[in-house]
RNA sequence: GGGCUUUUAGCUCAGUUGGUUAGAGCGCGCCUCUGAUAAGGGCGAGGUCUCAGGUUCGAGUCCUGAAAGGCCCA
């Protein structure tokens, strides 16, 4: 060392400890850009720009955000940044979803309320209120959450799906349908939670499948003809058999007869062959029929029950196509009001529907033994009764998975009911073909799990019977049932003649507008159905700016969306209800790209949830490594399709590998930047090294494929190569430059070095800018912010880098990373020699597979010598030395070519003596081999050939590659070793006694004669490495920094003072 | 039950159009380098590529089947 370390000019970049304290850096960064309004800078900057549109899927406030908020924020946030960088105009509204069961549910248990009867008795205006107030419980929490790590959405102008503006928006959607006919009202067998009153969505229904143990039982139903003789039933709902109106079997199945001995008397009965053996077991039976089922059609029997009366002919068989022989008997109770399959076919074969429970799931007053009782609960006494009456054939118990209500875990019952669908399954096609225009992330979502889904579409129910969330608007004569659809609050008013325009159009308040009916002139009350929350946010494209009523332009600008991004559990969520309602309305897609993100996982591969208490709190992360090490670790960790395994320890990593490699190449640079005075300026000429190209190279590479993978929505291509890029930046192109930092004076070398690395750093922190916003910002503002007047206050308001093509050398890429594994394979043969890097070798020599690597060699010379600390290099180009040859046959080459015989060919090449062959493959040509009689001639390009260590040399080798090492020493090599050693204790010393980097000392010094002879003879490399303007042999002063070691069999005593 | 997806080192993940010695990072042990670094370098331990068949001269990779995990739908 030994520069001139004074301030030139009094430029100085603010200095920069190497100690980084992440989170403090971040906040300082944070109010930055609150202070400046960054956000709202990026946003206005870019107003003339072309529009990149987003879409925020809307999340819910009632509860606290996790981790996987902070995922798909994450991701959410990257291409709108990006592209503000790209020179979009990117407006990122928010939202809120504030609908709902959950948002009901929450309100309830706080009021400690167990079903719809209590919210009626307390009245629904004062629920509902309760409920939006609750749908933003949370809302601070998510604030602060989006606020610290750094997703730029502007949630001042959130919309909010509660407010009469977004239900107006919404009720024009459903009245379009209703015009077009596309809503109608249907019975269906539905899933159903008795204690919540309300049907469920099927994907409601999804989340609550549990396995469980039910009764399982086979019934005897007496032929009427025949009453000794029985069908053998089975039914795992025990409880639906007071509503049985028939019995199914199948066509094409095999039925039999059988005859039982009994304890008194006897009986025979009838099932499916098939299942024989698994409903008697190990019992003898006699078979004494066979039959198809179609022979059993219409074969009357005794009912099991008779509370309610049958309408229609009732109790026969029936042929369903449902009937397996799979479980049970192969003949299948029908009860229609319970079932959908009951359902339909009850209605193909005109049975009646006994409807035996009540909406609460209770029986009706007319099943005198139960009523009242939830039916869940008859099952034990239901069959206690069959048995008592000698019908019951065998109970059991059965496991299979049964749907329970999501939300309060009520075992779901299949229950008829009248609701209201979309008839979405009419334009399947259309919902098909517009998907095939998306672009997916990952790819598979498109034709598989949300293609599969669109083309078993089935209509879309729209009703549920609760209390808050978006009225469906139909109206219903109380007198004719003639119904009407209002679309608008001004319609509304205009047909209940009274003005509207500022009242709720929640309920209760809806419900007491009536109208005059067209028809009988009687009174129209709405519909007791609200509609499922799904259609509030899929509706968002339009209802956020209450469109049609306002905002016309401002929507079509803002439709449809170039980018939307969440969690795979919304492909029948919002990635659906979006593209329903798009397609049925506009005949249109409503976002063009769309990254559907995997599930966060905990350490142990569990999904996160509350009910598993295993859910990892975002704060415990951001307190703890700061928000770019949390976005770092969720972007490159996985492809985003995937499910990933999260801890804080993950993010930790990121941390200490990426942010602060970065961060200390950062503070070297300003550090000695601010030592040496140095200053970019534009347009000066700069004399790169062949190191400096190199990284130069790498980094317009970096931006190419970066830029490239943002524009294909790629984003690991454009996080991971940034990881490796600073890892060369810091471990290579750093580390080898470190003395050109610390050289006296300003040549132009030194020049050339602070060019490229602040070009490097510019750059990065660009890159890094969609990805880690904080640390690029920090990074900027101090690198180009301190240089350049008149530049905006961040990053963020910058351009995109554009890469020079004319930089990127891929010879050169390619020469140094060859030379980064020779310098390995030096260290790894200096490791096998127990040859310390800090004792010089006389000479290093190298095998490289071509003559163009054997260029290389020389041409970086230099650097080996450096790296290795030889004295020369060269390339080994005979066998004669360290190596002996091996002749290893290609089986790519080989096997294309010669296809099955390439074992022989392979076995007559490893018999071959390999020293002769080798210098021919070497020399280019190509060799002759004799294979089953046959002679061929291999290319140089099908056989490689292998270098291998003769033993007893220190050589490292891999694959054609090697590093051999002469590994004897001089007296004067040693003398050198030892004199860098004594450097090295020097340097050591300093530390201790906190001198500053540019200090000059006074050096004392008492060594053993070896060390003595080595000290004065390396002298002035002593002096300048250490910055000792005083070398003194003698007696140690007791006024300085004193010092004692010993090494290599000698004894040394130091003393240092500043100068 | 169906669809999609995953399964490679203790952990997190790569693995090109199939090519014979399956890699990286973290963690662990030993050694080493260092006046930017919380770091870097080298060596080592750690793998029946979930399993079973098949295609092929050759399978982590392609095909069939199975198992386990996950999500979605019944």
């Amino acid at each position: 060392m030994g520069g001139d370390f004074f301030i030139l000019g009094g430029f100085m970049f603010k200095p920069v400890s190497p100690k980084l304290d992440v989170i403090q850096m971040e906040e300082k960064v944070l109010s930055h850009w609150k202070k400046q309004d960054v956000f709202h800078q990026s946003m206005d900057l870019r107003k003339s720009g072309k529009e990149y549109v987003f879409f925020e899927g809307p999340p819910t406030a009632n509860g606290k955000p996790g981790v996987h908020h902070v995922l798909a924020r994450a991701f959410k946030d990257i291409f709108p940044r990006y592209k503000t960088m790209r020179g979009y105009h990117v407006s990122r509204r928010g939202g809120w979803d504030t609908h709902g069961l959950p948002v009901e549910i929450e309100v309830e248990k706080k009021l400690g309320f167990k079903n719809k009867r209590d919210i009626e008795e307390y009245g629904i205006g004062k629920f509902n209120e309760l409920c939006r107030e609750s749908a933003f419980t949370y809302i601070k929490d998510w604030e602060k959450l989006t606020d610290r790590i750094g997703y730029w959405v502007d949630l001042d102008t959130a919309y909010i799906t509660y407010k009469n503006e977004y239900i107006e928006s919404i009720w024009s959607i459903l009245k379009n349908f209703w015009d077009r006919d596309l809503l109608y009202q249907g019975y269906k067998v539905v899933p159903y939670c008795p204690r919540c009153g309300t049907p469920l969505s099927d994907h409601e229904v999804a989340q609550g499948y549990k396995e469980v143990s039910d009764p399982s039982l086979f019934v005897r139903m007496r032929l009427i003809d025949k009453p000794d003789t029985s069908l053998l039933v089975w039914t795992t709902t025990p409880w639906t058999l007071p509503a049985n109106v028939a019995v199914a079997a199948g066509e094409n199945v095999d039925y039999v007869k059988v005859h039982r001995e009994l304890d008194e008397g006897e009986e025979w009965l009838i099932l499916a062959e098939a299942l024989l053996d698994k409903v008697f077991g190990d019992e003898k039976v006699t078979v004494v029929e066979r039959f198809k089922g179609k022979e059993l059609k219409g074969v009357q029997y005794q009912p099991l029950f008779t509370f309610l009366p049958t309408e229609k002919p009732a109790h026969y068989v029936i042929l369903g196509e449902f009937v397996t022989t799979e479980d049970g008997s192969g003949l299948v109770h029908i009860a229609p009001a319970f079932g959908q399959d009951d359902m339909q076919v009850s209605q193909e074969n005109d049975l009646p529907v006994l409807c035996t429970v009540a909406p609460d799931g209770s029986f009706i007053e007319e099943v005198k033994d139960w009523a009242g009782l939830f039916v869940k609960d008859a099952d034990p006494l239901i069959t206690k009764n069959l048995e008592d009456r000698n019908l019951l054939f065998k109970a059991m118990l059965y496991t299979h998975t049964y749907p329970f209500c999501w939300r309060c875990s009520t075992p779901l019952l299949y229950y008829a009911r009248p609701t209201w669908y979309i008839r979405t399954s009419q334009f399947k096609d259309r919902l098909v073909e517009i998907n095939n225009q998306i672009n997916w992330y990952p790819e598979h979502i498109k034709k598989g799990r949300f293609g599969n889904w669109l083309s078993n579409n089935i209509d879309w129910a729209l009703g549920r019977e609760r209390y808050w969330g978006t009225p469906l608007p139909v109206w219903e004569c109380e007198e004719c049932h003639t119904q009407t659809c209002i679309g608008s609050v001004a319609e509304l008013s205009e047909k209940a003649g009274r003005d509207l325009t500022n009242s709720d159009l929640h309920r209760p308040h809806v419900d007491e507008v009536t109208l005059q009916c067209p028809d009988c002139s009687k009174r129209m009350h709405r519909v007791p159905e609200l509609i499922d929350v799904w259609f509030d946010s899929g509706s968002m494209p339009y209802a956020q700016w209450h469109y049609p009523f306002e905002n016309v332009e401002k929507f079509k600008e803002q439709f449809p969306a170039d980018y939307i991004c969440e969690a795979v559990d919304q492909t029948r969520g919002w990635f659906y209800s979006l593209h329903a309602i798009s397609t049925l309305l506009f005949d249109s897609l409503s976002y063009k790209n769309v990254i559907c993100l995997g599930l966060i996982l905990d350490g142990q591969g569990q999904k996160m949830s509350k009910t598993r208490g295993n859910v990892v709190s975002p704060w415990e992360v951001l307190d703890k490594n700061g928000a770019d090490a949390m976005r770092w670790y969720l972007y490159t960790a996985s492809p985003p399709g995937q499910e990933r395994r999260f801890s804080s320890d993950l993010v930790g990593e990121v941390l200490r590998n990426f942010t602060l490699t970065l961060w200390n190449t950062y503070s070297f640079f300003v550090t000695y930047a601010n030592l040496d005075g140095w200053k970019p300026e534009k347009g000066a000429k700069v004399e790169y090294s062949l190191l400096d190209q190199w990284l130069l190279s790498s980094l317009h590479t970096l931006v190419r494929d970066v830029t490239q993978a943002l524009e294909t929505y790629d984003v690991i291509g454009a996080t991971r190569p940034i990881e490796q890029f600073v890892d060369q930046l810091s471990n290579w192109y750093l580390r080898r430059s470190r003395r050109r930092f610390w050289k006296s004076g300003s040549d132009t070398d030194k020049q050339a070095a602070y060019a490229t690395l602040y070009e490097a750093l510019v750059t990065v922190s660009k890159l890094l800018a969609p990805t880690m916003p904080f640390i690029a910002d920090e990074l900027f503002l101090n690198l180009v912010g301190s240089v350049e007047e008149g530049l905006p206050d961040s990053v963020h308001l910058m351009l995109w880098p554009e890469y020079d093509p004319a930089r990127i050398n891929e010879k050169l890429n390619r020469d140094m990373s060859l030379v980064m594994k020779l310098t390995s394979l030096g260290h790894a043969a200096r490791n096998k020699a127990n040859r310390k890097v800090r004792q010089p070798l006389s000479e290093a020599a190298f095998a490289v597979s071509t003559r163009d690597e054997a260029s290389v060699l020389l041409e970086y010379a230099d650097l080996l010598e450096d790296e290795l600390n030889v004295k020369t290099v060269r390339s080994l180009n005979s066998a004669s030395e360290a190596v002996s040859y091996a002749l290893n046959p290609q089986p790519k080459q080989l096997g294309q070519k010669y296809g099955n015989r390439f074992p022989d060919i392979r076995k007559a090449v490893l018999a071959l003596e390999p020293e002769k062959f080798a210098q021919q493959l070497l020399a280019g040509e190509s060799i002759a081999v004799m294979v089953n009689g046959e002679e061929l001639l291999l290319q140089p390009d099908e056989v490689e050939v292998r270098i291998q260590a003769r033993e007893g040399y220190a050589v490292g080798a891999e694959g054609a590659y090697l590093a051999a090492l002469v590994t004897d020493l001089t007296p004067e090599l040693v003398q050198e070793g030892l004199a860098r050693e004594f450097v090295r204790r020097v340097q050591d010393l300093r530390k201790t006694a906190e001198l500053e980097i540019a200090d000059r000392i006074v050096l004392y010094y008492k060594a053993t004669p070896g060390l003595s002879e080595a000290i004065k003879a390396f002298s002035d490399y002593i002096q300048t490495e250490t910055l000792t303007v005083e070398l003194i042999a003698g007696e140690i002063p007791t006024d300085s920094v004193p010092f004692d070691d010993e090494f290599d069999n000698e004894k040394v005593s130091l003393g240092l003072k500043k100068a």
